[in-house]
DNA sequence: TTCATTTACTTAGAATACTAATTGCATGGA
DNA sequence: TCCATGCAATTAGTATTCTAAGTAAATGAA
């Protein structure tokens, strides 16, 4: 048992037991989070996926499609379906401008911007939920130890990335 | 600045910077990790979905849908699809019995299982380059407290689950 | 100036996941 | 025995997300 200390690393423990798996474990944080967020939302009206874009654009008004897709963390085509049922749910308009006629800028409807003040603390108490019980330490832990996951993944992605393009 | 130590319990926090959000990084954690161990299966005609059918048949094979459906954690319409696909594919065969005939159990081909010997150290590989860096300890760190946000999420969501059916 | 390239958005088509409703089979109490 | 109830799988319809390919507008180098 002098390796006791190394089970972690041992690769088949990872296909074994996918209870282990990061990536498995944060998929279930993540639906679980979501559906929790979505009980409360949905009384509004606000899907998990809206309510994702309606979160950035209390933060920021006005940016355009292109660059509220990056904040949110989507491909643009996900944006243009979320932004029409955002739009015929009345939650957002859309602007064109002369100085630059392929952009598209996105402001909240007042009735949009009234409801920050109804769903942002749901996303703050679905937060409180999930790290009950927990030190302020042990959330701070969580956190990090998340980035450094999400870095390293990013990393790799940059470098396969990289190596295909040389290929092509 | 007395009050520094408190900054991550603040529920303005978690709106005003979605960074922060246990939810937001485990998404980001599931999709980054997903999509890298995509890249590998792939060449062998897995999708990351298939992927985690596979790997819980390559523990249990012959269980019935609802069974591992249960396993993976997804809902049975999802695991119809993803049967059909993969029978398609000629990973599964799925029989029935006349012991109860509602049942269907669901089989890996020869080639299928053969495919654990290279599909299943990707997902290690991937684990290995996700915590790149970390030590075991800090590994089993993140593990538990992904556990206990899980648990508090799903404890919550019972819960919730208790009260709606009283009313109902 | 002109046209190849880049940028912003859109469309098309697919995969993955859900809820709600349906079908077919099994089972246990009246 | 028979039927209400429950279980296993399916179908139908929807939502969210993606990739690949397309359109339209802006830009910059020859």
């Amino acid at each position: 048992m002098a390796k006791e200390k190394q089970r972690f690393r041992h690769p088949a423990e990872y296909y074994t037991d996918p209870e282990n798996s990061i990536g498995y474990l944060a998929r279930i944080v993540f639906r679980s989070f979501s559906r929790l967020l979505e009980r409360s939302t949905l009384e509004h009206d606000v899907s998990a996926g809206q309510w994702r874009f309606l979160r950035q654009l209390w933060r920021e008004d006005g940016i355009t499609q292109r660059e509220l897709s990056e904040r949110v963390g989507m491909r643009e085509p996900t944006t243009v379906v979320a932004l029409k049922g955002l739009e015929k749910a009345g939650f957002i308009t859309r602007k064109k401008t002369d100085a630059d006629r392929r952009k598209t800028y996105i402001y909240l409807t007042p009735h949009a911007k009234k409801l920050e003040l109804i769903l942002a603390p749901m996303n703050a108490e679905v937060h409180e939920v999930a790290t009950r019980g927990m030190s302020d330490e042990e959330v701070a832990t969580l956190q990090a130890l998340m980035r450094r996951v999400i870095a390293n993944l990013a990393d790799e992605t940059a470098k396969l990335s990289e190596l295909s393009d040389i290929k092509a």
